[in-house]
RNA sequence: GGUCCCAUCGUCUAGUGGUUAGGACGCUGGCCUCUCACGCCGGUAACAUGGGUUCGAAUCCCAUUGGGAUCACCA
């Protein structure tokens, strides 16, 4: 490995106008996956400077769900709002060397222009009145950047290959606002270039905005970074993610159950492949994920396919590692679980049988649940008289068991089918209603075996006085 | 509407001039089986359309159609 003369350097500058959603998400991951691949620096920014929809329970929100994820950032988060000066003393520099002139159009008038130029069939622009005036800074004077008139700005985007603009569809767009502040592409800008941003990967609703911020680099002198613009993550009617396609916020799938490894491995699926994978592991996601696999069109997001990843990594991690994921779950259901050897042992049960960690804490509950609630039509149908006799057999099989073992078990049925004729069908769901009060449930034997041989027999004792009862 | 982007099974995708167009999800038939699952075996289903270029196009070019983005003193 030759050292790295030029570090990658990426970034994630959400605005925090609301939660992280799923498409946020993924650029977040793939500019963290390829500064962790190149052993970059990934740097976060919050973009804040809307301060009519900028609030600090979305900053919140943000980071807890990149945390969550396991998107760590090296450097940040830097508040824009906190950086107004900086902004503004490269807007200085701007209008000194020429390339930016303070405007004292009203926007009525900018309104005014536009419809003009639509009248006239032109694309509405702002159409350089202050241009050539040299205006002072007054009360309400904007910056504009000067804009070339003609020729093309070529975007070489990563992804989408290159791309030209002309510029004479590029009007003196606003660089500062009346009130002094920094507008979004000049902040963008002023950012990256500050923070040593060399790669910018984004999401290609910002393709447009890119000419733009490239016309401010050169009027900077700057040096460009590398651009990348991937396709927007569709909802399932194939419009743009938006409220109506119900869950898109990261917080939501954490509390639906998902693991962040599914998260990740079906995010970055979304729009990028290695041959024919579709399982990765966080590490192996890492080390193999490039800029040169990336797609180009839009994709659907899709639940089902989450669902089966997610299914998957619970299959492949351990016990140990879905403990506290589990018990966050299970609190949901008002259960208080520790991360001991007895839930581990639930876990391993339920692993093959879950594709959420909801799922698992429903399917968990009734280990922690001693006072057995028989389910209706599960009682009616299997906890019978003509069971009584194999229950009572059991009971006091297992209670003189030593040791109690898997096969200790499996030896005791045995033997009671040979008894009575039954096949182990026919005992197995009596005793499984017994045990969890419904007829879905793990194995038998390691269902046992991890219950432990006392809350065994209480249970199934229970079931006994529950028949009587009955009857 | 102007500008820009995109186009392989229903969905996510592999494919970079010569393949029976592959995989995954979904759906589905079967096997396994103590329930539910897991797993295993099989099936279903795609190159948007029309022109070129070429001995040969899913792959290259053009047009059409369809989808999307964007046109702010929002980001």
């Amino acid at each position: 490995m030759e050292p790295p003369i030029k570090p990658i350097v990426t970034r994630f500058p959400p605005s925090p106008t609301g939660y992280l959603h799923i498409g946020g998400a993924r650029t977040a991951l793939f500019n963290w996956l390829y500064a962790r691949k190149t052993k970059g620096r990934f740097v976060l920014r919050i973009e804040d400077t809307d301060a009519a929809r900028s609030t600090s329970e979305s900053v919140d929100a943000i980071l807890e769900s990149l945390e969550w994820l396991g998107i760590d950032w090296d450097e940040g988060p830097y508040f824009q709002t906190q950086r107004y000066h900086i902004y503004n003393e490269y807007i200085e520099k701007l209008i000194e060397s020429g390339h930016a002139y303070y405007c004292s159009c009203t926007p009525e008038e900018v309104d005014a222009m536009r419809e003009e130029a639509k009248a006239k069939g032109q694309k509405p622009m702002y159409n350089g009145k202050c241009r050539y005036l040299n205006l002072k800074k007054g009360d309400n004077t904007v910056v504009r950047l000067k804009t070339p008139d003609t020729g093309v700005t070529i975007v070489e985007d990563i992804v989408k290959g290159n791309t030209a603009f002309q510029n004479s569809e590029i009007d003196d767009f606003i660089v500062q606002r009346s009130d002094g502040s920094a507008m979004y592409n000049l902040a963008v800008v002023i950012d990256d270039i500050t923070m040593g941003i060399n790669t910018i990967i984004r999401g290609d609703d910002h393709l447009i905005n890119t000419p733009k911020q490239m016309l401010i680099y050169s009027a900077l002198s700057a040096n460009m970074p590398v651009f990348g613009h991937v396709p927007m993550v569709l909802g399932s009617d194939k419009a743009r993610l938006s409220k109506r396609h119900g869950a898109m916020s990261v917080g939501e799938y954490q509390k639906m159950g998902f693991l962040p490894d599914a998260m990740i491995n079906y995010l970055v699926r979304l729009g990028w492949s290695h041959g024919d994978q579709e399982f990765f592991e966080r590490a192996e996601l890492i080390e193999k994920f490039d800029l040169e696999h990336l797609g180009r069109s839009a994709s659907m997001f899709d639940t089902d396919k989450l669902m089966a990843l997610n299914s998957k990594h619970i299959q492949k991690k351990s016990p140990g590692e879905l403990a506290d994921p589990l018990i966050y779950h299970l609190k949901e259901l008002g259960i208080d679980a520790q991360n001991d050897t007895f839930t581990q042992g639930v876990i391993q049960t339920l692993q093959p049988r879950s594709k959420t960690l909801v799922e698992m804490a429903d399917g968990a509950a009734f280990y922690y649940k001693d006072d057995v609630e028989y389910d209706k039509t599960a009682a009616d149908k299997f906890l019978t008289p003509d069971i009584l006799s194999v229950l009572k057999k059991s009971v006091e099989r297992i209670e003189t068991l030593e040791p109690y073992t898997h096969e200790a078990l499996e030896n005791v049925f045995k033997l009671i089918m040979e008894e009575t004729g039954l096949k182990f069908g026919k005992l197995a769901q009596p005793l499984r209603v017994a045990i969890t009060g419904t007829t879905v449930s793990p194995g038998i034997f390691e269902m046992l075996l991890v219950l432990g041989k006392e809350k065994t027999t209480s249970r199934i004792k229970k079931a006994i006085r529950f028949i009587q009862d009955k009857a």
